[in-house]
DNA sequence: CTGAAAGCGCTTACAG
DNA sequence: CTGAAAGCGCTTACAG
């Protein structure tokens, strides 16, 4: 059986492919008896129209590309999840490409997204603004930067002030009496990272706490194992008594290496993460954590995209925009005052 | 400034279409000087080739449509993430469609996969095998279905056998002297949910405990804390002492709920989930859970269906196979003797 | 080695 | 209302 082309249904229906067309895509064109012998015939072949062709020819399509340096972080599907309600509300399709914390994957979805033309594109980037996004910009393709403010103009962004964020959670260590805090977190190339640890710099110089900054190769459940093993190693009398982890995945299998070589929380280290992603609250010990709007930055991500998609198809000018959420600090037991 | 086409290039270079296309496809059929001057031309226009054309013309892409019911669960995510390493390795693209635990979305994922012409899928899917699977078969499009034996010789599948699961968790608690035991666990419709419940029957009565079956709408937190509510508010004397919760987000927030209200795990009711995710590990209470190998999962969907794309290139008989795993039981803290 | 031409599966004016 | 024709941006034999 050959691949199923329009041809093969206007045959079958004794029509042109024009006709064909036009019960796909203006029914109320084309008289009933006809529209219902096409119909019948698109049935009977289980012919589904190419949307390659469609899109060469109609110049654009409805799929949006969602670009994301995690899925495996439940933040990022979070997110992800609900600026997908929002564009599949609006008769948009969403593919997801997961960059999986590579910058050269991260490379090859937007190089594929562009690739494939697609109608829009959110961004969760890593590292430094890609390259790719001035290539999206040149190829009319909306963008919109979540969790990261815009470097430039270029395009709407959607994220969450990480300065201050950094500085709540420090903060709140200080005022628990804590004069040695620790940061964990890394890369450092990520913006992300750069900002909350100046936040909690500023947080502990303003304290008149030290800051150590331990330094890991990624956000995920291994860097926290990681930093548990270094700072069960050190002199008591130097451990940091208080420590600031860049996300919840970090925070929670920090937490986890402590308790299990037999170190207390928070009694003896007290931590705070970042996300306030649902595990937290059901962590060994429940978690502090800095929350962020992650349904709204997914929303509002979308609607961003949507708006300037809408400017683009009315032939107006857009404005771009950079919407920037304030984190709140949750605090649960990993960071209770208990002496 | 209008799209860019190959033509803009082809004028650029000084040469026709067809050279640009050899470039791009068969670099070394065209002379150096000639491919030079048009990898200057492509570069400074910064040209990227439309792949609908490209796939419209070739007939065949490189794109691999991945469908799973529910981004959110760390199961899913960790099993694409698997399938997609597979995938990139061997020059494919990964595009991902998220259910939501929503059958509609799910339709409506695979009719943009068949539109899209991907060049094969790979299915988490949601309850009983859809429709659209007979659908990407006649349009030959290779899907391998995971987390699920097929229910036809229709396509291969990968999946564990959750009735074995379901088994060992419940011989598990019953071995740990409990004679009440709960299921916890919905949808019904899924297939995943049926075998597991079947299998924990099947133990408590080989075990001759009793097996009350709480059904909760989805495998999400909610579920969890649901679930809680209403066991906290049993009669001690009628309630459950050991519970088997159909996956881990559903273990956790159980867990959660429970300890919250006052109830102790495991001395009031112990508790084993199911998919041992990371988080199990970190939970409030170290969780049991049964273990699916869900890398292996992924890994062996995605060698799968590359297997039957090749044989499919070079137009081989291609014969279905099905790979089950068999899940094992991780003993932690929640399901533990402590009396 | 390079160019001219046909065609992939559609949509879109334009006749009739 | 329906059909015939051109064309979207490419690839692929086929000449030259």
């Amino acid at each position: 059986m050959a691949r199923l082309s329009m041809r093969d249904v206007a045959a079958r229906a004794q029509v042109s492919i024009g006709t064909v067309s036009n019960v796909v895509n203006n029914p109320d064109i084309v008289l009933p008896a006809t529209r219902e012998k096409v119909q019948q015939a698109i049935a009977d072949l289980g012919w589904v129209p190419n949307q390659q062709a469609q899109q060469l020819r109609a110049g654009r399509g409805r799929t949006i590309g969602l670009a994301v340096m995690d899925v495996t972080n439940p933040f990022f599907a979070d997110l992800l999840r609900a600026a997908q309600d929002v564009l599949f509300a609006h008769g948009f399709h969403a593919t997801i490409g997961d960059a999986n914390i590579d910058e050269a994957r991260q490379t090859a979805i937007l190089r594929t997204f562009l690739q494939q033309r697609v109608r829009g594109v959110i961004l969760g980037p890593i590292g430094p603004q890609p390259l790719e996004v001035a290539a999206l910009a040149k190829a009319h393709i909306p963008t919109v930067l979540v969790d990261r403010a815009a470097d430039s103009v270029e395009c709407c962004a959607v994220g969450v002030d990480d300065v201050a964020g950094g500085r709540i959670a420090v903060e709140h260590l200080v005022s628990q009496g804590h004069r040695r805090v620790a940061f964990v977190g890394g890369p450092s190339s990520l913006k992300q990272i750069q900002d909350r640890l100046e936040g909690a710099q500023a947080a502990a110089l303003d304290g008149g706490a030290d800051l150590l900054s331990i330094s890991v190769p990624q956000l995920d459940f291994a860097s926290g194992r990681l930093a548990a093993d270094q700072v069960v190693l050190m002199d008591p009398r130097a451990r940091p008594t208080g420590v600031f982890c860049a996300n919840d995945l970090v925070a929670i299998a920090f937490l986890q290496g402590l308790t299990a070589q037999g170190l207390r929380v928070p009694d003896d280290i007290a931590i705070v993460g970042y996300d306030n992603i649902d595990f937290a609250a059901a962590a060994a010990v429940p978690l502090s954590s800095v929350a962020q709007p992650r349904q709204d930055l997914g929303r509002t991500a979308a609607d961003l995209l949507l708006a300037e998609i809408a400017d683009a198809d009315a032939d107006r000018d857009h404005v771009h925009t950079s919407v920037s959420f304030t984190p709140t600090l949750v605090v649960r037991a990993s960071s209770a005052l208990t002496r």
